[in-house]
DNA sequence: TAATTCTCAATAATTTTTCTAAACATTATT
DNA sequence: AATAATGTTTAGAAAAATTATTGAGAATTA
């Protein structure tokens, strides 16, 4: 039940890009430095977030990578998904990759005990990280979830306070 | 944020040690058999659990293991704890491991977002997880919690149905 | 063109997980 | 007491996943 080094790391990093959204481009190695990442390491997970549409980059002098999606609108679930996959326990209860269970004397019976704890299980996480968007993460706002139906008017008020 | 095989195999011998609970006790070949588990593996197992207090052991003919707590009292998160250590993503946010962070830049700062989110990601798992007893788990009811003030009669109702 | 920075693929290093083996200890039965 | 059936223990092998590094290349700007 684990968050891996990389998804920590992309989180870190997306809280530098955050704090710069709308304003710079941010090169691997700010980044690395600010969070104590590896420079290596860092290159693909931000690479990975871009193939996810998540972040824009661009090479030369002024380049580097930015958020290119609104922070108000990527939450952190997506985010730990994109680097490590699917949030649920065990595949056979995965909404966005469901997998059969293998040698589970249950896979037929329909009624697994297993599937039904982290049915459960998934739902509380998902609960959580699925209601967390970048900007409250950013913001340090705990309890700060995305509303449903989306009435807001000056998305960027905080963008510039930073 | 895997289940990993073990706590699973863990949870499965568990379920065929509470039909048998007050009953008679398994051998490790026959768990395995019955849940497709390798032995050897399960050995290991079972023998955490037992250190752990969960289960009793017998060597010898008509010997085995047998759950020597009541399945209402073991919570799945227990279980889990066991086998596979902390319930939380992160071990900055344990209560049952605490651990300081190493190079989080926020170490100090007393205030990492990391921390926040993290920190109602465990209470979402482990409100799950500890509220699930092995009755429940056995019985398949999904939300069956244990009660803050036990006030039951006829616990073992169940145990004889099989 | 040159400097800067991202891009990509391969793979090395490390750690964790999963599983096996073998010698040993305990219990009940005869 | 001997025997057979089990659990106990330690060590470690095998496999998989995670974490990182490397190096050659491509895009952008000046």
């Amino acid at each position: 039940m684990r968050l891996s080094r990389k998804s920590e790391y992309g989180l870190r990093a997306l809280l530098e890009l955050t704090k710069a959204y709308d304003q710079v481009a941010l090169r691997r190695s700010d980044i690395a430095e600010a969070q104590h990442i590896p420079v290596g390491f860092l290159e693909t997970i931000l690479l990975e977030l871009k193939r996810a549409g998540i972040l824009g980059s661009r090479p030369g002098v002024q380049g580097g990578y930015r958020l290119i999606k609104p922070p108000e609108d990527v939450a952190v679930g997506q985010v730990i998904r994109i680097l490590d996959g699917p949030l649920a326990p065990i595949p056979c209860v995965s909404r966005t990759a469901y997998q059969t269970c293998r040698d589970c004397p249950y896979s037929e019976a329909r009624d697994c005990p297993i599937q039904n704890v982290m049915f459960d299980v998934r739902n509380a996480i998902t609960g959580v990280l699925d209601g967390y968007t970048l900007r409250a993460f950013y913001d340090r706002g705990r309890n700060r979830r995305v509303r449903k139906s989306p009435k807001r008017r000056g998305n960027n008020a905080l963008s510039r306070t930073q």
